[in-house]
DNA sequence: CAAGTGACTTGTAAAATGCAAGCTACTTGT
DNA sequence: ACAAGTAGCTTGCATTTTACAAGTCACTTG
């Protein structure tokens, strides 16, 4: 039987209601962010991610960059037709997720000795 | 050769010193912020995280209340001894990643239609 | 005293991750 | 002009992590 169209949906991509856990449902693993942290770095492009300290291997890194912006995080623009080149840029919804970012590095520079403090982060170019 | 001391140190458990890597590398997963969570609404048993909607396995569960108390994130305490049975609690350090949580929930609640908002988080019981 | 409960552990299959290599279409040096 | 890069990926395969089911242990309750 088919549910009623008055129902509040949440499910088919997150496992329950609850805002925690739909969010981890996105963005819930080792490497989501650091992509994210780099865009609101001002990093655009694959080989610039790739270049990053943590050294995420390169098939992840497609692979987030595609879930990311199938969720509407982050838009794809290509510069270039041939060979194709593209740089990837925050939406709105995704420039959102700051306030994650920020708590942690807050909790971080805390409770966690050694970290370095990024002085003033420019706040990102959006692309809707 | 060994490394000086007077060398910043971060490394070891951390894949860079980057603060957002960093608190990644501890609770970026998809279960251990569940759990967390489940502590910020005033839960303490394994049953009780257990019966939580996400439905996590019970493997997990273990592993995760392990290393979340390695971390020095949560404390294990032991209401009986035969057969042995605890409850968790936040430290303050665990209390800590309150923001991070409270920020994922606001993005949750403007982006993600249907979730369901809880309405008052109890501040949580802490043991240091 | 049989059945149940709470808190786990163990086994095994499925999925995600990590690493190295390969590929395509330019671009740059000599 | 021809070899050697460079950017941005994809593919294959080994290792690790996760998921699900089942089992264990020591009480507790009917």
């Amino acid at each position: 039987m088919k549910k009623s169209s008055t129902e509040i949906s949440i499910p088919d991509d997150h496992r329950s209601a609850c805002p925690v856990a739909c969010v981890l449902d996105i963005v819930g693993d080792k490497w989501t962010l650091i992509v994210v942290r780099d865009l609101f770095l001002g990093k655009h492009r694959f080989g610039e991610f790739q270049a990053s300290p943590e050294a995420m291997p390169t098939n992840i890194l497609a692979g987030r960059l595609k879930r990311l912006e199938a969720a509407g995080l982050i838009k794809k623009e290509f510069y270039q037709d041939n060979p194709p080149r593209a740089e990837y840029f925050l939406t709105s919804q995704g420039a959102a997720l700051g306030p994650i970012l920020i708590a942690m590095r807050e909790w971080a520079e805390r409770y966690i000795p050694g970290v370095v403090l990024v002085a003033n982060i420019p706040s990102p170019e959006i692309r809707d």
